[in-house]
DNA sequence: TCGCAGGGCCGGT
DNA sequence: ACCGGCCCTGCG
């Protein structure tokens, strides 16, 4: 295991809210699984032991993954100072951050989650990857990696139904067609990335968000879903007849180049409070 | 057991 | 621009 110290990483809000849907947490131990590896991190006083399988070490795509070296104060000083909103939702989720997720994957579950739980979303996850990924044993537990698309491209459509997808199983299939053809690169422009992403069945502006924050790096939107309205309806004060387009701005305008964190922040702290 | 909502989206008006 | 319908699951 590899040491890493770093001060203020909320692992629990981080890896177990709701933007990834693929780690679990067993004796203060969290698995993580990828298309091509599992990685594992343990807590401790001083930051944190982790380790990458099969390949080990690999620090390279942790140290992105995790956004290591986003500077947090910053982060910090921005929500104790934004308003009194954010102050709270700093209070309840110190060490929250957001993650930088690979496309594909990010993309595949996200479709998985319109009008889905947080749970059913890891639910249908966790059934994909038992089924269409391959397998890989880290201390003597069998993990399944996320399925790749070289895998996923022969499977039907009633395949995904009968795992339970619902009217989901025809987008998803769809998708993994489109993704075998295309692939998703970080460096689009906003709009680029909105068009290219609402042009798969099944993805409208939410889920579009939703990939281009956890998936594609974006920060300066966040995705508005029910609770992301609730926050702007009941503590802000904005009006709920307000189009989507309407709120993004007003969020981008109010939380800047902090929006996607701020969203982060409030999501998990609107959702505790009720 | 039953009813309802869940980090929505699509297609017809 | 609105709105009903949609597959299935978890929760009261």
């Amino acid at each position: 295991m590899n040491l890493l110290e770093i001060q203020n990483y909320n692992f629990e809000k981080t890896l177990l809210g709701g933007q990834a849907f693929n780690w679990d947490k067993s004796n203060g131990t969290y698995y993580g699984f990828f298309q091509d590896k599992v990685v594992k991190i343990v807590p401790n006083n001083r930051g944190f032991l982790w380790q990458t399988y099969p390949e080990n070490d690999d620090n390279k795509f942790l140290e992105n993954y995790l956004e290591i070296d986003q500077d947090f104060y910053e982060i910090r000083d921005f929500l104790e100072s934004k308003d009194d909103h954010t102050k709270k939702a700093l209070r309840k989720n110190n060490g929250l951050r957001i993650l930088n997720q690979e496309p594909h994957q990010t993309l595949l579950s996200f479709i998985l989650s319109s009008n889905k739980s947080i749970k059913g979303v890891r639910k249908a996850v966790r059934d994909l990857s038992k089924r269409y990924g391959r397998d890989i044993k880290v201390d003597g537990i069998k993990f399944n990696l996320f399925p790749l698309i070289e895998d996923l491209i022969l499977v039907n459509e009633e395949d995904y139904r009968n795992l339970g997808f619902g009217y989901r199983a025809k987008f998803f299939y769809r998708a993994v067609q489109q993704l075998a053809h295309i692939d998703l690169i970080r460096d689009y422009t906003e709009d680029e990335a909105r068009n290219i992403l609402m042009q798969f069945d099944g993805i409208g502006e939410k889920i579009a968000e939703c990939i281009m924050v956890f998936g594609l790096g974006f920060r300066e939107i966040t995705p508005l879903d029910v609770w992301g309205k609730r926050i702007l309806t009941d503590l802000y004060g904005i009006s709920p007849n307000l189009k989507y387009s309407e709120m993004r701005l007003w969020l981008k305008n109010y939380f800047g180049e902090y929006t996607a964190i701020s969203g982060q922040y409030l999501f998990e702290y609107i959702r505790e409070s009720r």
